[in-house]
DNA sequence: CTCCATTATACTCATCTGGAGCATAATGGA
DNA sequence: TCCATTATGCTCCAGATGAGTATAATGGAG
């Protein structure tokens, strides 16, 4: 009754709203060996995936399903990241209308049975450019910054060159700017654009141009996997879940590397510690292991009281405190 | 062909993939004498919506043709909120499924013709607790907290009953928790779950116990605001978006209410300046008004060229620097 | 057994940032 | 002319952050 005060005043509807194939599609994230992965499905570089069907719970209940059914492999954490719905960009004509309602969800490799159907992978092997761990890779420099700046000196329109090239130099950090990790789409969404991933070039007939290194996935599943490696990477910022991706103990120096892993690039030791003691994230368990080499270190377990004690806020706001 | 590849592989996919229904929704926001208010239509409370249809060429030209077409007001600033489907909140038993994309969406109150189907309210209508401008409501002393609290002493399980009122305490800053204008969400759905807001009663009979002040809205529509709301108040800290609600020149204290006006609290003068000025957000006109009393204000006008220029970071993490 | 490479952990120090408040500058109206 | 009012500039202080130095335990090489 309220559902048709909603919908009645609108000219176009005239009965005719039809009805849409929805499906859920996760992003399942864990680091094995300090890489970041990414849960695949069959030989090809899938996402576990299915619909949203009748029978569902809810969408989080029915993305589990899915996920635990295709692979085996039990999901804890899971957020909504985006819904997506133009898949023009892979260029198969909508007879019928597609939506995908993605989830990041983050795990341990806990290898149990029937993992013959999942694959971890390292999620550099598709985003090469975004491991800076190291410094910027080579790839970066040489390959993927003169392909860029090519794509922008090729602009038609006036001043569009200089503007492409702004864009590029913001999210690669060329320049004298910053690298900045949290940039994944973006990143992503530019090599798009200039045609220079693999992606791009579907239903283009045979393959233009050069591409550069990484391998493509499925569809738009890797424009997906941007986006959930731009929302970890923001998130571990501003909320404990890094937790969810470490054993129930572990040292000081295995939560920085992870850490480390997830957003590409190198952290202050000594500070990383301070950070997180003095946040009280965690909790001594009194045991040391000697496995690291050098000295013993301490082990840890997350306090699991945070989640509830706190809120985390952010400000960024000159608020007065009275 | 793909497509194929990414569904095939499980088990109770038997061809009964469904079809679903699915709406667009949209939070559209405006500042109006320094009040926030959100566009509804209709003599309902109702969010501006319409279902997602073959022709429209993606979820958000979608969104702008419901909303163009049902208020009659242009949007400028959209992004994507959260996509919902478990109405069972309503109490509506599913025969057909149907999912909410939401989409905030930022505008100013140019009154235009047609402005009849259009109808501004101030957000704090629908969630009178939340204006913290003139320090806590009353009511939330005076209602909120002994409600809440009564809620959490009816709990039966053990230890639920300290849980909840931890929950209740960082929610609405109580005890000298301090108050988190972000938790927009999580405060209605401690209401709804306590059962103190009309939306928790609906389809349970003739109204029992007490509800809180607050206008209701259809369906899940007062959720969905919810959620517009906490992503803004939490978007103005990082991103300048408070510019899509503004004249396009403005004092430094118009801003400053503006930005109050949304987060629900007042913010320090002085230092609101200068954080502006050094992030070299705004430039003057060369004007000034005197419209406001006292010493005349500088006008300023929004730096555009921000937004390419910066991409703005949050970094939480003691990065290296090399 | 000693030395050394390696990792862990404790401090120090300079700088930056954000929260608060004081002081001065222009207005209009009493 | 005085005063209320708003605008705007500047100082101060405390806590957070970036970076580096120093010391403590290990295991393994010689």
């Amino acid at each position: 009754m309220q559902e048709k005060a909603a919908r009645n005043s609108n000219p176009t509807e005239a009965g005719r709203a039809h009805d849409v194939h929805v499906d859920l599609i996760a992003v399942v994230v864990a680091v094995n060996g300090y890489e970041p992965c990414a849960l695949t499905i069959g030989e090809a570089d899938t996402l576990p995936s299915g619909p949203f069907e009748l029978g569902h719970r809810s969408l989080q209940s029915g993305l589990r399903t899915w996920v635990e059914h295709q692979t085996r492999h039990p999901l804890g954490y899971i957020e909504q990241l985006y819904t997506f719905a133009d898949r023009d960009r892979i260029g198969d004509e909508p007879q019928q209308r597609v939506i995908s309602i993605s989830y990041l969800a983050l795990t341990r490799d806990e290898q149990g049975p029937g993992s013959s159907s999942r694959r971890w992978r390292s999620w550099y092997d598709y985003f090469p450019w975004e491991d800076h761990r190291a410094g910027a890779p080579p790839l970066v420099t040489d390959l993927l910054e003169p392909a860029l700046h090519r794509w922008a000196a090729s602009a038609k329109l006036e001043g569009a060159g200089a503007e492409r090239r702004q864009r590029i130099a913001v999210a690669f950090g060329f320049g004298d700017r910053p690298w900045n990790e949290e940039l994944v789409l973006q990143r992503y969404e530019l090599l798009y654009e200039a045609g220079l991933v693999e992606e791009a070039q579907r239903g283009q007939g045979p393959a233009s141009g050069q591409l550069m290194p990484g391998r493509a996935m499925a569809l738009d599943h890797r424009r997906i996997l941007a986006t959930g490696i731009a929302r970890l990477r923001s998130k571990i910022k501003y909320r404990p879940v890094v937790f969810e991706l470490m054993p129930p103990t572990f040292t000081l120096l295995q939560l920085q590397r992870t850490v480390e892993a997830l957003a590409g690039r190198l952290v202050h030791k000594q500070n990383f510690r301070r950070l997180i003691e003095q946040q009280e994230l965690v909790e001594e368990t009194g045991e040391t292991t000697s496995d690291t080499g050098g000295r013993p270190a301490k082990l840890f377990r997350f306090r699991h009281a945070v989640q509830a004690e706190r809120a985390a806020a952010g400000t960024k706001l000159p608020l007065t405190r009275s």
